[in-house]
RNA sequence: GGGGCUAUGGGGUAGCCUGGUAGCCUACGAGGUUUGGGACUUCGUGACCCCGGUUCAAAUCCGGGUAGCCCCA
């Protein structure tokens, strides 16, 4: 075996995408497996495109929505988990108990799986009157979901961190309102920043968050043929304020019950973000969520060294806005750097050696398209924003190609199917059923993505699986 | 949920069938020569997943556990 094999990515990504993700992950030094089945170590690397898309949504929430950041406890009493059925009913296969110790009534402690249940404990003592709300309050947090089935990194783990918004409104009007913003922001969030394009829709009645009317959903499409759902809204109703006894005094000085909503995004973005733009070099970080946007390679040989080692110290400071990488480092070959470098994502490459120098350039190298420019250093800010910027579009609009080249209208049952078996995403009438549903799970392992929000209420025809009239038109794929 | 494969220095692996000295590449540390697409060289540090069984002797055979991957649902 030859060094290439060994640091870079072995295996292709169109020839088994499981492995080459997992490579991925790991040789570009994103994350590692921890100890304990389903957890993962993220890593600084890792890390630090989770704080982008923190400090992106935080912008977006906190004086936009007037949504205010916050912090509960992991632990949840059974208690109050199983306050609203629904939701109790939902959750308790994936639940982790504490047995080690008991509260002073003698019941276990959930660790959240998602926190609707402890926090709403808490709204029912905040809220008094209609003076009280809104009342949007957000959290930073991990939760946990004790996964049986396959674990992957970032996409399906044990432990992951997520942010969840949770809001309580005098009308209906209001949540129904702020839960469409809500995942419109998510879709904002996932193409401008992450240039990762989603389909955007409502959940069927047996996909929807368990306990809520109904669940908004963005959902990407990953090039192994699975969809990714990746972040949620749920307009809850009434039924956790019912059952938590979240009441308020209303403007007709009677006593009312509020609405709520709840909606979350996590780390598992990361995991799409990977599977969308990498390649069988490594990652691929969009320029928007690159902590550094470029890295600067000198090119050095003994008798130009200091000369060019100047020069390269010159344009970092020049480009310092762009928060460069400087490897000055003498042990490597330059080869060996570009190498490492592609590995690790750095949306641009500036090589900087002596016959540059001579004719007062940089050559540029963008890590999308490999594509090499010679910039002139006088203009050379102005032409790596404009990369950027271009990069940045380019791999969105590859991506979105992608996913619509990828979804085809099915109006039978034999070619959703074959639509199926292909692995793309069926375009379908749908009646709606959650038993019918069921079955087309069943016979081709496809579930229900959403239905688009913008889809015509009228539909004619029947549902191609049970020959009832359909009700909505739908997508179905494979899935995470 | 069902089936299959794998586990050896920090990373990648050979050895396992046929039990007996753990070999190689890389990384790491020290030195010298190099540098426009993963340079060369000398010396050095460093490993058999866990529990049990068989045996004079286990990385190797057997049983159990844990973790990871793949395929199917």
């Amino acid at each position: 075996m030859n060094k290439k094999e060994e640091k870079g990515i072995t295996v292709k990504k169109s020839e088994n995408i499981s492995e080459w993700y997992e490579q991925v992950c790991l040789k570009s030094d994103l994350v590692e497996f921890a100890v304990v089945k389903g957890t993962m170590v993220i890593k600084p690397k890792g890390y630090a495109i989770w704080e982008k898309i923190q400090s992106y949504f935080n912008e977006k929430i906190n004086k936009p929505l007037g949504v205010k950041n916050a912090y509960f406890p992991l632990f949840i009493p059974e208690s109050f988990f199983k306050k609203e059925a629904e939701h109790a009913k939902g959750f308790n296969p994936e639940v982790a108990w504490i047995d080690k110790e008991l509260t002073k009534d003698g019941e276990r402690l959930a660790i959240r799986p998602t926190s609707e249940t402890i926090m709403y404990d808490s709204y029912s003592r905040w809220i008094r009157s209609y003076r009280d709300l809104p009342l949007k309050i957000n959290q930073w947090c991990n939760i946990v979901r004790w996964e049986t089935n396959t674990t992957k990194l970032f996409l399906r783990s044990r432990e992951f961190l997520w942010q969840e918004g949770h809001c309580v409104y005098e009308t209906e009007k209001e949540c129904e309102k702020d839960t469409l913003k809500v995942i419109e922001l998510y879709k904002k969030l996932s193409e401008d920043l992450l240039a990762m394009p989603v389909l955007i829709g409502k959940k069927t009645e047996k996909e929807k968050f368990a306990g809520a009317k109904h669940t908004y959903t963005i959902e990407a499409f990953m090039p192994d043929g699975k969809a990714l759902q990746c972040g949620t809204s749920h307009n809850l109703g009434q039924s956790f304020a019912k059952s938590f006894g979240i009441s308020f005094l209303g403007r007709d000085e009677k006593k009312h019950t509020p609405w709520q909503n709840s909606w979350g995004i996590s780390t598992r973005l990361i995991g799409g973000l990977v599977m969308t733009h990498s390649d069988d070099k490594g990652l691929v970080l969009p320029p928007e969520v690159a902590e550094n946007k470029l890295v600067i390679i000198p090119i050095l040989f003994d008798k130009t060294k200091e000369k060019v080692i100047k020069k390269a110290k010159e344009i970092e400071k020049m480009l310092s806005v762009f928060n460069p990488l400087i490897d000055l480092s003498e042990e490597y070959s330059p080869g060996y750097k570009f190498s490492e470098y592609e590995l690790q994502g750095i949306p641009l490459r500036i090589e900087i050696g002596p016959k540059d120098i001579e004719k007062k350039e940089v050559v540029i190298v963008r890590r999308d398209n490999g594509k090499k420019i010679a910039a002139k250093i006088k203009d050379l800010k102005r032409i790596i924003k404009e990369e950027l910027k271009n990069m940045q579009k380019e791999m969105l609009e590859r991506a979105k190609d992608k996913l619509y080249s990828n979804i085809v209208e099915t109006k039978s049952k034999s070619e959703f199917k074959s639509a199926i078996k292909e692995r793309k995403i069926a375009f379908t009438r749908f009646c709606g059923d959650p038993s019918c549903e069921k079955k087309i799970k069943e016979e081709t392992g496809a579930t229900s993505r959403c239905t688009p929000l913008n889809a015509n209420k009228k539909i004619t025809g029947d549902c191609p699986f049970c020959g009832k009239a359909a009700k909505t038109m739908i997508y179905f794929s494979k899935s995470y």
